[in-house]
RNA sequence: GUCGCGUUCGUCUAGUCUGGCCCAGGACCCCAGGAUUUCAUCCUGGUAACAAGAGUUCAAAUCUCUUACGCGACGCCA
């Protein structure tokens, strides 16, 4: 069993190609299938090599690996023009030398008569030697196929066109090529956008005319923004890459992905090897879906909450990379990632949080140090015990916070609040004890004595 | 315009094929309470939908028809 994912390589990896990837994929290792990635850049004023590469790195990073190709249609060249000489030899394609401008003439009348706006099929029978070449389409009949999504669909042969085959520089357009390479990579489930849908019917009278048995089709509706229309990019975010750069994880992105459109009851929350293992064709809505950022979000932060250490480090490496954190020197990272994992949505949140740990600041938040650092008794008292504490140990530090509370008589909140200040610069910090002891004796005492220094300044 | 496809809470969806268990369930968001050393997390509860109309039936979210709305295709793009 195989399927496929054929994106053109003229931008870089949008979401709505993932989801399609990601459904072909699934597809097939369900099956224990081979997963085919192909690259159609037939269309060669549009299509660049960067794209290409933002295709393979965004399927690289959301880890859906290709079992053969990628193929690339520009190096099949030769496989297709047999195919429309062949077409050409048995009469069932033909040369058309319509101008551009006639075609477009042609298009105006038809739409303003309230037709359809299709080729007339004027040069059908002129046994021209050039110009494109158009395949003859039936003219009677209907084609009618059963979809795995949206089931049967049926269209009449009058509302389709000769359509264009081969451009009259030679080469080759999609609808030829998907056909030619789908049964030539032996494609038994054909699973793409529907907005190929209207592609399908002339594909399959190609298949016909060339005599060669149909895959199987499914058709994913689209994903639309939050405002209902195609997903674009005032929308926010549509490439795959940006949703590395904003934290997210591949796999909380696969998973808000897979249930955009499929759904296995009530499930939520599927691992990849759930997906694997429950995905099928038949649950999957006809009806178009909005993307919404905030589900995934949640998705996210689970994830987060949930994921190895291992593999949050492996993914906080070029974040951490991107915002020049140098956390050589410091608490061992693994300790910091555990304490942040319940308290970051996302893993820009996450580096963020893990800054104060490794880097020092210059000063603290100026409304928080205004209402926090009043009292320096307190702060000077934990200062004294905390100096002489040998075993720097959340425990520990924290019987010290309250030994200073009843000492002085105050409250924790008295304490524990300056305390964090004191500790993050921002007063965005998790167990005041835990992280005490994860910055580390030298920098938390450090840190208090500026708490100290900023009261003696402010006071007068 | 023509053809095709679609329509369950604001959003993702279950239920639809095989009518009754659905005065419609789950999740996100939002709101209210609770637990908590800020943040976050966690717990409890709440708001909120079968596009409209007609028909079939003892019974319709589920079947039929019509209307409305949305999306898509109509390229020497894919």
């Amino acid at each position: 069993m195989k399927s496929r994912f054929a994106p053109s390589p003229t931008g870089y990896l949008h979401i709505g190609g993932a989801r399609t990837a990601l459904f072909a994929w699934a597809w097939a290792k369900k099956q224990q299938g081979q997963f085919v990635l192909r690259i159609e850049d037939t269309d060669r004023e549009r299509s660049t090599q960067a794209s290409v590469d933002a295709i393979l790195d965004g399927m690289n990073w959301l880890g859906l690996a290709h079992d053969e190709g990628p193929f690339y249609q520009t190096q099949r060249f030769d496989r297709y023009q047999e195919i429309i000489e062949q077409l050409l030899s048995e009469n069932k394609a033909y040369y058309c030398e319509c101008s551009k401008e006639r075609l477009q003439v042609l298009r105006d009348e038809l739409t303003e008569k309230g037709e359809k706006a299709k080729y007339d099929g004027c040069c059908r029978d002129k046994k021209l030697k050039s110009g494109v070449v158009r395949f003859k389409n039936p003219l009677t009949g209907f084609v009618t196929f059963k979809d795995a999504v949206k089931g049967q669909i049926s269209i009449g042969n009058q509302e389709l066109d000769d359509l264009i085959i081969a451009r009259s520089d030679g080469t080759p357009t999609y609808n030829l090529t998907v056909v030619v390479d789908d049964h030539d990579m032996d494609i038994d489930t054909v699973i793409r956008g529907d907005d190929h849908i209207n592609n399908t019917p002339r594909q399959i009278n190609l298949y016909e005319a060339l005599g060669w048995s149909l895959p199987k089709f499914a058709h994913l509706p689209m994903i639309l923004g939050s405002d209902g229309a195609r997903l674009s990019k005032r929308h926010g975010a549509v490439s795959v890459m940006a949703y590395r750069d904003e934290g997210f994880l591949p796999e909380a992105l696969l998973n808000y992905l897979v249930r955009l459109g499929w759904s296995h009851g009530d499930q939520e929350i599927f691992s990849l090897s759930e997906i694997v293992e429950l995905f099928d064709l038949e649950n999957i809505n006809k009806a178009p879906a909005s993307f919404n950022q905030e589900k995934l979000l949640w998705l996210n932060q689970e994830y987060i909450k949930t994921s190895s250490v291992e593999n949050l480090l492996k993914n906080l490496a070029w974040h951490l990379d991107n915002q020049s954190v140098d956390t050589s020197k410091g608490p061992v990272i693994e300790a910091v990632i555990k304490h942040l994992q319940e308290r970051s949505k996302t893993l820009v949140e996450m580096v963020d949080s893990l800054k104060m740990f490794y880097h020092d600041f210059d000063e603290f938040d100026k409304k928080l140090a205004a209402k926090q650092f009043k009292d320096s008794q307190p702060i000077e008292l934990l200062l004294t015990k905390l100096e002489v504490l040998d075993d720097w140990v959340a425990d520990n530090i924290k019987e010290q916070i309250k030994q200073t509370c009843e000492e002085l008589g105050i409250g924790f909140g008295k304490i524990g609040q300056p305390f964090r200040l004191a500790l993050s610069g921002n007063g965005n910090a998790g167990n005041i004890d835990v992280v005490a002891q994860l910055v580390g004796k030298d920098r938390t005492l450090a840190r208090l004595q500026m708490a100290l220094d900023y009261i003696a300044q402010h006071s007068h």
